[in-house]
RNA sequence: GGCGCUAUAGCCAAGUGGUAAGGCCAAGGUCUGCAAAACCUUUAUCCCCCGGUUCAAAUCCGGGUGGCGCCU
């Protein structure tokens, strides 16, 4: 029987409720992969399961960060994988379930993330740069140190490009030089919901409105009087960005509704994308994903 | 009924004689420390219809049809 289970797939399809079955037939714990999740107070927008949801069954990764952090894949890597391993080390069947595609990558594989963390410095000196002479250029830069890296990328793909530099500049290697191979750390199999396009988005836009029934708009001004302004990282994520701006530009809440509603369709079909070419994944259909099929899908 | 304006992709829209900008939406994709982020690609054989002028018309002319506005 393989380690690991992985509950990924769009938002909105259901992988809590699958993942909370399958941890109670399995008396394992969950393991959440989401990179809003983590963040204390963003409840509501983020559809953060309640107690209710989980019926007791535990789930780490959950309300680890504090709003006003910047959290990162690496802060995930760091505080997930040891739970991953313990649970493995106490014979269970660790259950990684979100959404967020890099996340469980920084579990299932071993990468070291060209073994640098992030430096403000020099990313703002960087990000100067792009400023006032432009992304080719900065393009440029990167050719001149790491020409592999900088035939990857799209000048317009700033953050990258800046990341490739960075790295260079800190370690004096070369980011197309530390690719990690990505090799597993574990045994593995990925399960997904796959709803029709068209129910997806239907789900997606119910759960939206539910979100503003529940008070979303209190949630957003909640954090943005406890000092969580739009710089704040976890203010990208989809349902407070567009409140916080609709609110300060005026605008009605249905525009605001929609626009939420736009966005995370977008997302889904975005996730999507990348779990496509996930490893041993199984696609299932909505009649089909149930805690049997997962559980005879990880017996094989 | 008369007069004026208008008609370009799902939507907004540029183009006013030389072979259809751009934006939005949508779809597809990328992804190794900001990932609910960031980035990339594609999308009108054709400009309401009919006829005319011209080497050449979405662009000019005539007629028709729809919309908008004003007048009676």
């Amino acid at each position: 029987m393989p380690k690991v289970l992985v509950v990924c797939g769009a938002t909105a399809s259901g992988k809590t409720a699958l993942a909370v079955e399958c941890a109670k037939k399995l008396n394992t714990e969950i393991v959440s992969a989401d990179s809003l999740l983590v963040y204390r107070g963003l409840n509501i927008g983020t559809a953060k399961p309640s107690i209710d949801e989980m019926q007791g069954i535990k789930h780490h990764l959950i309300d680890v960060a504090s709003p006003l952090d910047n959290f990162s894949v690496s802060d995930y890597e760091k505080l997930a994988l040891p739970i991953v391993e313990s649970l493995l080390d106490a014979g269970k069947t660790p259950i990684i379930c979100g959404g967020t595609g890099f996340y469980i990558n920084s579990l299932l594989y071993k990468s070291q993330f060209g073994n640098v963390g992030a430096n403000e410095e020099v990313r703002l000196r960087y990000e100067k740069i792009l400023e006032e002479k432009g992304c080719e250029y900065l393009h440029e830069l990167l050719k001149n140190v790491d020409a592999e890296s900088a035939e990857k990328l799209h000048p317009n793909d700033t953050k990258r490009v800046i990341r490739a530099l960075e790295i260079f500049e800190i370690t004096g290697k070369k980011k197309s030089q530390q690719q990690d191979a990505p090799i597993p750390r574990f045994d593995f199999i990925c399960v997904s919901i796959d709803y029709p396009r068209e129910e997806l988005y239907a789900r997606i836009e119910k759960r939206v409105d539910i979100m503003f029934e529940q008070g979303l708009k209190e949630e957003v001004e909640e954090l943005t009087n406890s000092g969580v302004c739009s710089d704040c990282q976890c203010m990208q994520g989809i349902g407070y960005k567009e409140v916080a701006e609709g609110l300060q530009n005026g605008c009605s809440e249905e525009e605001i509704k929609e626009l939420i509603k736009k966005n995370t369709r977008n997302y889904a079909k975005r996730q999507i994308t990348f779990f496509k070419r996930a490893q041993n994944h199984h696609v299932l259909s909505p009649e089909n994903a149930t805690v049997e099929t997962v559980l005879s899908l990880l017996n094989n």
